[in-house]
DNA sequence: AAAATAGTGTCTCTTAGACACTATTCC
DNA sequence: GGAATAGTGTCTAAGAGACACTATTTT
């Protein structure tokens, strides 16, 4: 692996050994009114750790390819589902000793918000043996997870649902242009309770999070106005969480 | 996953080459009143890089004797200031080409809180000719630092002030016991503004942030109930931000 | 008594939540 | 008109902010 010895005095001095570095994304979507992540399948082949079992998207940095690591998890995301323009936040990174047993390593994780619309159908690339959309249910998913990214998803999903109280996310899972009542419904599917139409319109409406177009949404029944991001990527923060709890 | 590999189709696929990888620590405390961020000079030996300018406490992550990042990251808080057992928070990771001319370089950074009566004086360590508390003004510290230090500090100040509007923090900057005027007192160092004393009051004690000691701190007044830290660790979060902002 | 800080009470304003009401479309 | 969803108005409760007030110590 790495070296490029120090020990000389008065010389720069490198670490002898370097730990593994990868990123991973955990991409959210709503799929029939679901929260969903992407999950790969790893690669069966001898010598692959964790063969066969599900991961979140993501691999090494390619230190060649990828300007920074923002960079290097847009790479991933757009070689799995084709999009290009995600809601992307770091999430954190994990490293140590014992969580690949192919020595120290650390992974630098994102997640990803992507619009219902975008969310097709994902594409397994290197490594991998197949790709999929896992629904989210209270606690977590189904499939016992490669590596520590059982860990790792549960924090993405609880940073995800905490955010969403006081920040305009689930925004960013809906299509280009939604009424209210679609944006409030994916609040509700996030968050996994039901939201006052009432309070939910007057806060959203009292901030800068969105503006109408000049189209409505037919239906059969009263057309709805349409709205859609003030600005497209960056979030707006509440002043307030959605339902204060006991202290 | 990702190869550039040791190519051997069929085989464990690493990559050739491998980010340098880093731990820094902005360590933070208060004192004479003001918000101080602990600072290294950096070595001034020829092919060193940024010799002589000064930066957060960190280094590389040590293989052998770090078990996981969080425990590099206390290692070298320990290393710097004697402090064991601080309030530590991820603050996220820069990584990327240019950011260390010796390559393509991953940052892993904490913030640290320590007690006041804990910042006595930093030791400088390897690759290191000093170190000192640099007080913080509004926009940061008057300093430049090495490599993208001074966009890290200013991240972690950002971190800090935000959190301090919905959190607990500050009460990690004070000694074991204090009275809830040195608590509000902390909040206003970190905020840079005053706060009404009534509504905080009422707000702290409204948690279960702290729990009175039956101790008095006495002075040439009436003398204060003093409190301690309920959870020694764990911030407590707050419902609502101290003072909400224009909509 | 004066100085100084600790600690409380009262009033107002904002906003969430509950809930009922009105509005507009398709059938 | 009925069904269905869009969108509004009104009332209440909780908590922040402002500010004045009381309390308890030292000097």
């Amino acid at each position: 692996m790495k070296k490029k010895s120090t020990a000389r005095p008065g010389e720069p001095s490198l670490p002898l050994l370097r730990p593994l570095s990868t990123v991973d994304v955990a991409i959210f979507t709503v799929r029939a009114d679901r929260l969903h992540v992407l999950l790969v399948q790893r690669n069966d082949e001898p010598g692959e750790p964790c063969p066969g079992q599900w991961a979140l998207a993501g691999g090494f940095v390619d230190v060649d390819k990828d300007e920074n690591l923002e960079a290097c998890a847009l790479r991933k995301l757009r070689e799995k589902t084709g999009v290009t323009s995600p809601y992307l936040e770091q999430l954190g990174c994990w490293g140590g000793k014992s969580r690949d047993p192919r020595g120290w390593s650390v992974t630098h994780v994102y997640f990803a918000l992507i619009p219902t619309d975008a969310a097709t159908k994902p594409v397994s690339g290197a490594n991998t043996t197949g790709a999929k959309w896992e629904p989210i249910s209270k606690h977590g998913v189904k499939e016992a997870l490669a590596f520590d990214h059982e860990q790792i998803l549960t924090a993405a999903i609880t940073r995800l649902r905490n955010k969403v109280e006081y920040t305009s996310l689930p925004a960013f899972l809906l299509p280009r242009e939604f009424t209210l009542s679609e944006l409030q419904h994916s609040y509700e599917i996030v968050l996994g309770r039901k939201l006052e139409k009432s309070a939910f319109r007057t806060r959203v409406l009292s901030t800068e999070l969105v503006t109408p177009v000049p189209r409505f949404k037919e239906g059969p029944n009263r057309p709805a106005q349409l709205y859609r991001l003030k600005s497209a990527n960056s979030p707006v923060f509440f002043q307030r969480t959605f339902k204060p709890a006991e202290g």
